[in-house]
Order: structure tokens, then C-alpha cells, then sequence
DNA sequence: TTGCTATTGACAACTCATTTCCATTACCTG
DNA sequence: CAGGTAATGGAAATGAGTTGTCAATAGCAA
């Protein structure tokens, strides 16, 4: 059976508190400027427990490591900040997108990320 | 200075020939059906020089390893089949895509990633 | 054709994210 | 509180993509 362990409890709550999409080094790292004790490792054992359990859900990046966040949300997208690296949410999502795919393409899903600069690096 | 080597040109051609964005291992594995002699140690070693040269961009795709198309293209989408893994272009782009960043974000560009079955596996 | 040198190919090596190992630690139930 | 065992941490291993090495090959200018 699952414990509540003070690093998972860490994990969550860093998640929680930033309120953006985070890859294991960033949870790691905040946690720790935090005054946690948590390692890298432990991030990923449970990160995928979390995701299997379906509490938290994967945000993918071409190019970098992946990033999680708290699962069930509405559907939105993503912004993605070229100066600092870090990964923000984006509410809304075009209306017209799967009318886009060509003939004979069947669009099911979809996936949009606007890229450029964050509020504190712009 | 460049040469042109059998290798280079079947590489340009076969991205031609597909009309779609090829990854590294596609691009060797199309050309050597074609009965073209050519290693894939050569397909990186010239694409990051087509890319760097300006003949070629860069298409990336979360979790999977980079495609290249002919740059100068339109601007542009992707079209991602979930069953057979190739990518397709799509053509247009949703219009009002940079008015979705909240307020304070700057958005300069972005990348649309259509997800589905393509025609031959619909 | 010859000679110079860019290019190739096979394979080793690297990078970086992620996973495994295993001895130690710390939840938590009784 | 004590015992059983899930969880942790650090290092080592993995795996996939990509790059470096170097001897052999092949464009291309003379």
C-alpha cells in the first residue's frame, strides 16, 4: 500500500504552488529552495505513480524534458518562454483547429504552443 | 568547399520525393529502397549541414526525434498520425492563434501539432 | 589522369533524460 | 514501541538520438 511519505507531499506541493507545467529538475529544484530534502529520483518514482494514478498529467515539449501538472483541468494550451525555458498554461484553445486537417485526415487531437516571452522576461 | 556527393543529392531527393517532414532514420531507410548506398552517420552529418546552410528546417515533434523539411515553405502546420507515426504538412493556420496569450505574455510564434489517423491508416 | 582534400561508413563514444539497484531510512499498523 | 515493508538517495545502468574518429573512398580542378 501508497504512504505519505514528506517528499511526495513535497512534489505535490510544489506542483500546486506553481501553478505551471514542471519537469522533475524544476520540481527538484524549487522544492529543495524550499527547504526540502528530495531527490532526483524520487521525483521521477513519483511523478510516474502520479501519473498512472492519473492525479497529474504529462505536458511534452519537442526538444526538452517533459513537464507535469495537476490532471483534469479544462482544456488549454500551453506557452512556452524562449528567454527562461519555463512552461506557462494557456487558457482557451482556437475554435476552428480540427477544420484545418486536410481531406481525408481524421484530426481526434491536437496540441498548440505559443512560444515567445514570459511577463518577467519581456 | 561543398562538393556534390551521391549521397547529399539522394538525401535532397528523397525529401522531395516525400513531401513530408522525414526524420533521420526515415530518410536513410527511403533512400536505401530506392537502392541508394548511404549511411546514417552521413544523414546527420548532412542535414546539420542543409539545416545550418539554410536549405532545410527543422520540424520537432514532443517525444519523438526531429523531422527536416525544405525551408521556405508557407507558413504552416503538422499533422501527426497516431497509427503509422509519419508527419504530413497542413496547410493554413488558425488566425486568431497569438491573441489566446494571457495578458502580459508575449507571443512571437507558435506550432500547431494536428493528432489523428492520415488517410492510409483511417 | 593525377593529386588534393572533402566526404563517407563503420563503430565507438557521448549526451541527457530516465530507470534500476540496493543498502538505509522512516511510515504506519498492531 | 516494534516489526514489516514501502520509500528514499546516490550511484550505476539504460536507451535513444546524435556526434566524433579515422582509415578508405571519390569529387573536382589542373
Amino acid at each position: 500500500m501508497q504512504r505519505s511519505t514528506k517528499q511526495r507531499r513535497a512534489i505535490q506541493e510544489t506542483l500546486r504552488a506553481s501553478g505551471r507545467p514542471l519537469s522533475p529538475k524544476e520540481i527538484e529544484e524549487l522544492a529543495q529552495e524550499n527547504g526540502e530534502v528530495l531527490s532526483l529520483t524520487t521525483v521521477y518514482r513519483s511523478l510516474k505513480i502520479l501519473v498512472e494514478s492519473g492525479d497529474l498529467a504529462t505536458v511534452e515539449l519537442p526538444g526538452q524534458p517533459a513537464r507535469y501538472e495537476a490532471s483534469g483541468l479544462d482544456h488549454h494550451h500551453h506557452f512556452h518562454c524562449d528567454d527562461c525555458d519555463r512552461m506557462f498554461d494557456v487558457p482557451g484553445c482556437p475554435s476552428d483547429v480540427h477544420s484545418l486537417a486536410p481531406k481525408g485526415f481524421v484530426a481526434t487531437h491536437h496540441e498548440l504552443i505559443l512560444k515567445g516571452q514570459c511577463p518577467a522576461c519581456a
